[in-house]
DNA sequence: TGAATTTTTTGACATTTGTCAAATGACTTT
DNA sequence: AAAGTCATTTGACAAATGTCAAAAAATTCA
């Protein structure tokens, strides 16, 4: 096993049924890539058919509407990220994700998994929690952007994600937010 | 198979890998109950080891916000429906899903659902295809609830699902717009 | 370093949505 | 039908957030 995968292996303890050899199975398909700050991992209008797990770094995920664009994730190292509705859908993905610094990441391509998953069922379980814990956050996030005011939702991100605010730009946090830059400018001020 | 089941079958054949035979063993696990219009299927506190499926009617999934009810989502028949955090977590939910009319329901436990899975690994992957079709929904959602203003949301919610303008209450498709009663009289007044 | 560019902050004001109280309408029960 | 209850609408005003323009601060680059 690959013992500088900190990241990976520290994650993959929390899923049920998986020993070393299993981890290895994994680690057989996927490929260790670099990615400078600025370079983007997804692109809009392509079908994604990739799974990155982040090792290092910090990744945003994010579309544009009209001239602006919106974000709607940050990743941080030991997370998952992928457009998962373009990964579920295999349509053109409306979703960026950019590496918001020099980030280390693993790629698991989409035909390799299901071919992973037929050899060895055992894995779709595991690629299962993956989506149920993804779901989760998700609903998470709804809630808590759905029924918190702007300034609840930037003090709850200071303290669950405080690399992101120190990383991302005001006009990325205010967009992952709901509100205006103008706004968040004013909240931070303490206004 | 049970020919009488309309809306599972109508559903199952959207999934790959399915025969007569494996809707079969679906059903074989599935209990079929009649909720009348205002019966609680899921009740908050309470661990949700249950997924359900709507062979007709609608149901309404809410939470408890301080005095007021807040509705998270609306489900047709033709629809699965739990509290699906509850369900993957199996802490104690904080949601209510309740029958807005009368109602006939598929319901799936998730010990016989994990035997099945286990039994014919073929399961693992249409529950995954569930999940995934959930996921997309939540993420359509939430872009819905985010980025559009109360009226645009509400005029979708007309054309997505007419029967639940006519079944809700004002007040329940004003939580799940995420605005309060007064704001959707006025929007419907059409000001 | 200093000019140019970009990002962030501030101010004045507009718009959207919320709050509270009261009025109206619909439905139930007797 | 009248009284009581509950749901919905309306009005007056308040609070939150958005818009646009300009200033200030930070960053980039020559």
């Amino acid at each position: 096993m690959r013992k500088d995968l900190n990241m990976l292996v520290k994650i993959f303890v929390k899923f049920d049924g998986l020993d070393e050899d299993s981890i290895d199975q994994f680690l057989d398909i996927a490929i260790l890539k670099d990615f400078k700050k600025g370079e983007l991992l997804v692109r809009e209008g392509e079908v994604c058919d990739k799974l990155f797990f982040v090792e290092q770094g910090l990744v945003r995920s994010f579309y544009h509407k009209e001239v602006k664009d919106v974000t709607i994730s940050f990743s941080l190292a030991g997370e998952f990220i992928t457009s998962m509705s373009g990964f579920i859908t295999q349509k053109p993905t409306y979703e960026n994700i950019e590496a918001l610094e020099d980030c280390v990441v693993l790629e698991f391509g989409k035909e390799k998994l299901n071919e992973l998953f037929v050899r060895e069922p055992n894995w779709v379980n595991i690629y299962r929690q993956i989506l149920e814990e993804y779901y989760v956050k998700l609903e998470e996030h709804l809630i808590f952007s759905k029924f918190k005011t702007a300034k609840e939702r930037y003090y709850e991100l200071i303290n669950k994600k405080p690399q992101i605010i120190k990383t991302a730009s005001i006009g990325q946090i205010a967009s992952y937010l709901g509100i205006n830059i103008e706004t968040l400018s004013r909240i931070r001020a303490g206004r």
